[in-house]
DNA sequence: CGTCCATATATGGCATGGCAACATATTACG
DNA sequence: CGTAATATGTTGCCATGCCATATATGGACG
């Protein structure tokens, strides 16, 4: 039986909004593709999860754009790691997104108010 | 060249919010599909905007899901109007994503947050 | 020492949903 | 009569996220 979910939006929120997550979360300092999943999880508490499938080939894609910049670190006692720290380019691409992110959430509560009277 | 649009994102943004935008345009009275693509340009100054590629086939969705019901409306001097009414099954649906949406946004804000020292 | 779990990265194929482009009608205005 | 605004509709493409699967390492536990 289809539809049965009642917020299939829920996961379509999500599209798009990937980006913006992984550019706020290495503003700071440079972070790993896995740590990067873990903070999403834990910060939102459990409200948005981001599947690796879809994180590491976003990674790919920011770095390919010149807004990230991987580097491989290896130390003994862990696996491999690809830190990715955000790169002038990207530091100007996250400023803009976070301004577009407030005016279309404020667009969608400005249209999705209850109508008074 | 690509990617020279620097906010990409700004179109994936409305991937999903078109279903409580729809939903919430219907809930005071009954509109029709070219009605709810005026009203999302204007309450959005512009800022939303919704083609009729997305929004027609998203209406018959709606429909057949059961949580709109659309009717037929022919008045001289008019072209005919398909105009769409919440059903009771459609209004809590339109609830629970109201508050599925203010969930998410506040999760997004949680994690895009700048980081305090 | 073997097994299981957490860590960590990677990929092929699928589903969803918005968009561009195109298409059809009707009414109004000059 | 041409053009714009209104109003609905469809086909095919593309971007993005997900599922399933794969590989590899280290630590804990028995």
């Amino acid at each position: 039986m289809p539809y049965m979910d009642v917020k299939p939006s829920d996961l379509e929120w999500k599209k798009g909004s990937a980006e913006l997550l992984i550019l706020s979360l290495v503003e700071a300092r440079p972070r790993h593709g896995y740590e990067i999943s873990k903070l999403i999880e834990q910060r939102s508490g459990g409200a948005v999860h981001f599947h690796v499938a879809s994180l590491y080939p976003l990674l790919y894609r920011l770095e390919k754009r010149g807004w990230l910049q991987g580097r491989w670190v290896e130390k003994s006692g862990q696996r491999r790691r690809r830190y990715y720290r955000l790169t002038p380019q990207g530091r100007k691409i996250l400023a803009s997104q976070r301004r577009g992110w407030q005016t279309f959430v404020e667009a969608i509560n400005r249209i999705t108010e209850v109508e008074h009277a």
